[in-house]
DNA sequence: ATTTCTGCAAACGATTTGCACAGGG
DNA sequence: CCCTGTGCAAATCGTTTGCAGAAAT
């Protein structure tokens, strides 16, 4: 994982006066490890890997910290369950195109909707701290082809 | 409440072979008394003041109904709960601005938002079915003159 | 020694569901 | 009559929390 983001969390939990345990390293080894967006449970899973001794409160009490400290995105797929985007530090601009054929979820940044969502927030008088834009497509080649290749973009 | 949308409900229910009642009624007529977003408790409260019978789980299986039939929208505001939003019909478009300093959310379209959104999604293969648009934004006015309005737009 | 952390299991809160009865067609 | 709709209360499920012991500083 990268070390700056690994740094910045340590130095955010030495501000906070929290310590340092095999536990939160453990969580936070499994959260930038993988570049896919995963559940609460699904990182329980991962930090259990590294170290058996990783609970699920553990997980609960430290996702939050990591949002907080800005490294994790928290995402709302309308799903029953968050999802963590451990992309977000890379691209704090990036949003979401979700197939409702596959269900697999395209990152994209484009420059011009982030123009255009701060000029909209000027213009009713505010000032954007968080945007969020979620697509949710349908897949042409599907259409087209009868096969959807989930292929990476 | 627009008659349009009433008749549009009961079309949709004969057409699946449910029944007329007193409670779905109740429900209908305050789900679309109201311009507010609410939660399926505050459809619940609303409904109740209408008709006495009306109960939790016949809103909550109401609910789903209404969305399905294209006249209520449900929205994501990644709050523990979902809130339902009745104003989509009218403005099948429109996107949700959420006031970081006094939580009013304010409703806005955009045509140029709407068209930047359709360019990215085909660029990337997919026809667009769903676009979300949600802003976190701090109040300019707050800022300035230390005290939000909370003024409708 | 002092304070934060931990796992466990119980609690939580919005939503869903099984059931037996009520009521629309 | 038949079949859908209902309220109730229990169940569900992701997430949170109280607690007593463990570990970090």
């Amino acid at each position: 994982m990268d070390e700056g983001v690994r740094q910045r969390i340590y130095d955010y939990f030495a501000h906070k006066g929290m310590r340092r345990t095999v536990q939160r390293d453990a969580i936070i080894e499994a959260a930038f490890t993988t570049t896919e967006h995963y559940t609460a449970e699904e990182l329980l899973e991962m930090a259990h890997k590294i170290e058996r001794s990783v609970s699920r409160a553990t997980v609960y009490r430290t996702l939050p910290l990591l949002v907080e400290c800005g490294v994790l995105k928290e995402l709302d797929f309308g799903k029953d369950h968050k999802f963590y985007d451990p992309n977000y530090i890379e691209h704090p601009g990036h949003n979401h195109l979700i197939c409702t054929d596959c269900s697999r979820v395209v990152e994209f940044e484009d420059r011009n909707i982030d123009t255009l969502e701060d000029c909209i927030s000027k213009r009713l008088g505010f000032t954007p701290t968080t945007k969020i834009l979620r697509i949710e497509a349908s897949c042409d080649e599907l259409l087209r082809q009868g096969t959807c290749a989930n292929r990476k973009v």
